[in-house]
DNA sequence: CACTTTAGTTGCTTTACGCAACCATCTTTT
DNA sequence: AAAAGATGGTTGCGTAAAGCAACTAAAGTG
């Protein structure tokens, strides 16, 4: 989604850039879910939302914002747009596989804010095992033995979908 | 951050609203970060930016948007602004342990989109345990004993910090 | 002492967001 | 059958945020 306007004749990009053209996965995760509203309508679909109100009342949402950002999610693949119309709804927004797939990233920054913004103790909501009850394990990143890693552990390289512009910013620096 | 003017008597919250006061991790850890280029510039520290002109020449950004990030993430902890006087340089930004507890976030979104809107085998980036040289292995969220549990296996419950508004949200509901 | 680099600030324009009003369709009530 | 309500939006308007370019202040360089 990028705005573009002639300008002097050249191609200028006016108002907000997009991610679109970047070669980074997380500058396109932030295309699909970046915008103002867009992660919080995710977790209220996680709680079971699906309707246009029910996302409405939840988030105390203006009606043609939320209309933008469920069309730009189902743009993205993120839900898909569910005709039941036999009960007299017309249409509900459900999680697509792409979008249950977003549970580690709103888990994450649950984790995160559990720990940092309110401390341990404080956790408004808690996410327990249906099965055994348990409160879920946060998430760690590890190597494969499963020990947990840092920064400093970890080393970036070039994939295998990486573009030249990737591959320069990717050498090693001398810090 | 709410933006409030007195009109006709009575408190209006004008403008955008922020996420402030919901009493939700998500909500709050996207009050620390979900601004525009937030997340991109925590990226750029994770990669080993440290200066303001690091960020700028990365990210392509505007400096004054820029400047105002690095300050939000200054006051919400997760910058430290460092003085390197000695070298000529006056200050840096270095990510606090608050930032680099943002690690799964960013592997979170990393994995998120190199599966769903790369692809397998289209990564750009790969990011690898530095002592064995291995990939790591992706975020998932599992049970205590390991295993991988998805959305229909969890249950969210008020946890010691939720607020009244929190529990009545949590009530099962009919569907 | 001029020139460059760094790290911003200021001013202006464009875009996004919040709010309220309106609307079309369907369902429920009278 | 007509009126009223719920649902799921769209349209129009005002304000705040983001983008761009120009400027600046301080420090380092030749």
């Amino acid at each position: 989604m990028l705005y573009a306007t002639i300008f002097c004749g050249r191609l200028r990009v006016v108002g907000r850039k997009r991610f679109s053209g970047m070669n980074c996965g997380i500058a396109q995760a932030l295309e699909a879910l970046g915008d103002w509203w867009t992660l919080l309508i995710v977790r209220d679909a996680f709680f079971g939302a699906r309707r246009f109100s029910d996302f409405e009342r939840s988030l105390g949402i203006a009606k043609n914002v939320l209309s933008a950002r469920l069309q730009h999610l189902v743009d993205h693949g993120v839900f898909e747009l569910v005709d039941v119309g036999s009960d007299g709804q017309h249409f509900e927004y459900h999680l697509s596989r792409k979008g249950e797939a977003l549970l580690p990233v709103l888990t994450a920054l649950r984790d995160w804010s559990d720990e940092w913004v309110f401390g341990r103790g404080n956790e408004p909501v808690i996410v327990k095992d249906r099965r055994s009850g348990r409160r879920i394990p946060r998430l760690r990143v590890t190597d494969v033995e499963g020990r947990e890693l840092s920064r400093q552990d970890l080393r970036t390289v070039p994939g295998p979908g990486a573009s030249p512009e990737t591959i320069r910013r990717l050498q090693p620096r001398k810090r």
